[in-house]
DNA sequence: TTACTCATGTAAGTAGTTACATGATTCC
DNA sequence: GGAATCATGTAACTACTTACATGAGTAA
């Protein structure tokens, strides 16, 4: 359950409603964890049962009202112990590399698409993560100034470098799935022409 | 939904019990997509409903009976234009690194620990590839055997290709984890110098 | 007035997990 | 006689997805 925690991070910047929440986590912790906006206000409304967080309605016009939501001291006790915590590793479950391992089943061509659409999907990706990694590194991000601006000066080369690490191994990990799409290719090209020409 | 098409993709091999289907997917398939065991018979069940699986019952013992399951040729079809079909990668859900971003909440040492658990568990991993990928490309598992006695000569081998193919792109995957997972011990003993000795 | 963004949800369904249950056969 | 392994499931639960619903404020 790395959700409520993202969401009790984000929170520790400061108080911010669901929407806010939502739209900020789209543009930081979506990167390494994504969930629905519609997931995001129940998994608020638990927390608030639990008190990791109170809420707080304000008025929005006349006649509507939205929920500002404030980390409490148990809730960031929550926060560093779930980090602190060594969590077992999840079972892989990668559904591009069991299609990798029957593309015998289809023709040359067909498992040719399937490799550039791998690459195609991780170089955009890379390109989103080195976006903002750059970001972070310049500390441009406003969820990063608004946590830089609440904690002591001496840990903020901390609070960026772990971030930007986290994003550098992402970009890695990107890399390592075009190397390996472009192998894939690579290894169609030997396997077509061997059949057809040399010997 | 990966889990029905491994256990089809097996099945092609040859017929099978439910309960061999899930010892051989758990010495293959479940390197790349885990499933539990209550989840195969479930599903298997499922797959006979919709005609992709015939199920033969046999005697087992005088008084319990066991299930073989065969591929239909409408099973046959369906696996092979899902591997056709180019999906959409899910979103990126990874719990480490989540806490990667987050670590200035705890001490470098628990930090550390954090680093070193990840690599251990990639390096474990690592290994298990290896090996596999070895056996496939001597041919020694008997899952690839029967699959490549059920197929002509010249398929041989871009079979085997695609196999290993796929593990070394694990195996890759995990080198790039660990590699992440030092530059992160090496980034917190520099945090940990730069704030003690000197500047 | 139309479209967009702000704002908050519910409801139904799927995939997967964890724990439990049961009994047969085989090997020591 | 006991332990391991063969063999097949069910039940309750959790996380997440997809689709839907509703309405307010704001800028063209």
């Amino acid at each position: 359950m790395s959700l409520r925690h993202a969401l009790l991070a984000l929170l520790e910047a400061g108080p911010m409603t669901g929407y806010e929440l939502a739209k900020q986590f789209d543009q930081s912790v979506a990167y390494v964890w994504h969930a629905q906006h519609s997931q995001i206000y129940t998994e608020l409304r638990r927390l608030e049962g639990e008190g990791l967080v109170v809420a707080e309605t304000l008025a929005r016009g006349d006649r509507a009202t939205k929920r500002a939501y404030t980390l409490t001291p148990e809730g960031l006790a929550e926060l560093r112990s779930w980090v602190r915590e060594v969590e077992e590793l999840p079972a892989v479950r990668d559904s591009a590399y069991v299609k990798a391992t029957y593309l015998e089943y289809v023709s040359f061509d067909e498992a040719r698409a399937q490799f550039r659409a791998h690459r195609a999907h991780y170089e955009a990706l890379r390109d989103r993560y080195e976006l903002h990694a750059d970001q972070l590194a310049r500390r441009e991000t406003a969820l990063l100034r608004r946590r830089l601006a609440g904690s002591p000066g001496a840990a903020h080369d901390a609070i960026v470098a772990f971030k930007v690490h986290a994003y550098r191994g992402l970009i890695a990990r990107a890399r390592t799935e075009i190397e390996w799409a472009n192998r894939g290719l690579e290894l169609i090209d030997r396997l077509s022409d061997g059949g057809a020409s040399p010997k």
